[in-house]
DNA sequence: CGAGGGATTGAAGAGTGTCAAAGAGAGTGG
DNA sequence: CCACTCTCTTTGACACTCTTCAATCCCTCG
């Protein structure tokens, strides 16, 4: 059971890409293999929990995500904590640092996983040489903004079974456009981090996703997932169902 | 009275300034005269209440606020509202929209207020020509990222009374920054707009001010503020009090 | 196989939201 | 200049969602 699950929604993460996609808002189209040329990228494996930085670490590079996902928390004086996004192949991480000498937040891999080093001041340089690049950045920049934006108007708006429902329908997607199954797919994170993102607690978080699966509009077990009624998940986070 | 409160808190909006400061993440250096040589700059004003642009207009500039205050708000399909912040003297507005053909979001005058309008290809051009000003205005973006996520944890992990602490400390921190009394200033926006920022009710933001008073915390009358007892405040918001 | 973390579920309580009413200012028009 | 209106703000009472505390179950990993 576990294993055809797991075939079912494996990433093949020797696929090759030649797109350098941030955050939710779309792909930011650019040639990888030019940007190479001027970047020397180190691959970096990490395990499950451990962290690619953590927030206070000198500022050196950023990274593109090749596999599996991580989390990226802020940490608060008094020691609050808040997950405020999750990334995986495409995503590019530790740009909300540029400009400051050290990194702001934690980054921390959900599961083993593997991102791609690319060291800033290389970066910079290759913006001078590679067409594009700075504006892709600026570009991957804003949309985070937009990204950041949108998810304040859940927050404000929503209320706990909405905003896990509109929570589903965001993670579909983003599986959806790397080309695995919208319909079926396994939770990277656990209730804790999703609790902590979508500003709840675990147990709420639990109820609605049970409260979801007693509507039918998706079957979960644990951490899999399979949406039933992707219209009714859409009218419940306020989507229009066109 | 009412005069001499406007004396004590209003702003000399003909003073000139050399930073272009974005959001609540410090002073952005960046030389506005070197700036005006290659950008031509329209002057805008807006009355109380009227938009600079709306969600779905073509994308053709950033703004500068000059004088007044702004607020941004993000719209949903379903008509849900979300204010996601507020700009005054020195911050940048529109720069989440640069990569699209129309602005993903409104911005509306909370008073009569003033910007100066950047035609985009010009400030393109300018980042050719004028040393810095790419790489500011990717600090700024990278510095507005790094302010929304900051609020995401304030959203997680404070209650109400604590997120109206934090936010009047915000508010005071930046009429700080621009050269006004962190201790007494007139908050520029409703209630609605301040709870909706931060994510609850008008009459729970309201109950929260006068319980801060009623703590001698602050002091508050309608819009008109006075900060009574910063490290109370502080201690409040999850802020360390030295 | 046992240990331990993650997930689910129940019951009770606190914190916000909702609904309603009334007061205070600001702006308008007579 | 004053009366009037309207919006904004405050406050109360009550309802309800979400949190808290607790127990149990399940899966994974050593």
């Amino acid at each position: 059971m576990t294993a055809l699950v797991s075939a079912a929604v494996e990433m093949p993460a020797g696929k090759p890409y030649a797109l350098l996609a941030l955050a939710n808002d779309g792909g930011i189209g650019m040639d990888l293999e030019m940007l190479r040329q001027h970047v020397p990228m180190h691959r970096c494996k990490h395990a499950a929990g451990q962290g690619i930085y953590h927030a206070g670490q000198p500022f050196q590079a950023i990274y593109l995500v090749h596999a599996g996902s991580y989390k990226t928390c802020e940490l608060a004086e008094d020691g609050r904590e808040q997950v405020t996004g999750f990334r995986m192949r495409g995503d590019l991480i530790g740009v909300e640092s540029i400009g400051l000498k050290t990194y702001s937040c934690d980054v921390i891999a959900l599961e083993d996983s593997e991102a791609w080093e690319l060291p800033y001041p290389a970066v910079l340089r290759a913006c001078l040489h590679v067409p594009d690049v700075q504006a892709r950045i600026t570009e991957a920049l804003a949309a985070e903004v937009r990204n950041g934006r949108s998810w304040m108007l859940m927050f404000g708006t929503l209320a706990a079974e909405r905003r896990v429902a509109a929570f589903l329908l965001e993670v579909a997607a983003r599986y959806a456009r790397l080309g695995y199954s919208a319909r079926h797919f396994i939770l990277r994170m656990s209730r804790i981090d999703m609790a902590s993102f979508l500003a709840l607690k675990h147990e709420t978080v639990s109820r609605a996703l049970s409260r979801l699966d007693d509507l039918n509009y998706i079957n979960v077990q644990r951490r899999e997932v399979r949406v039933l009624d992707v219209d009714g998940l859409r009218s419940m986070a306020g989507v229009a169902v066109n």
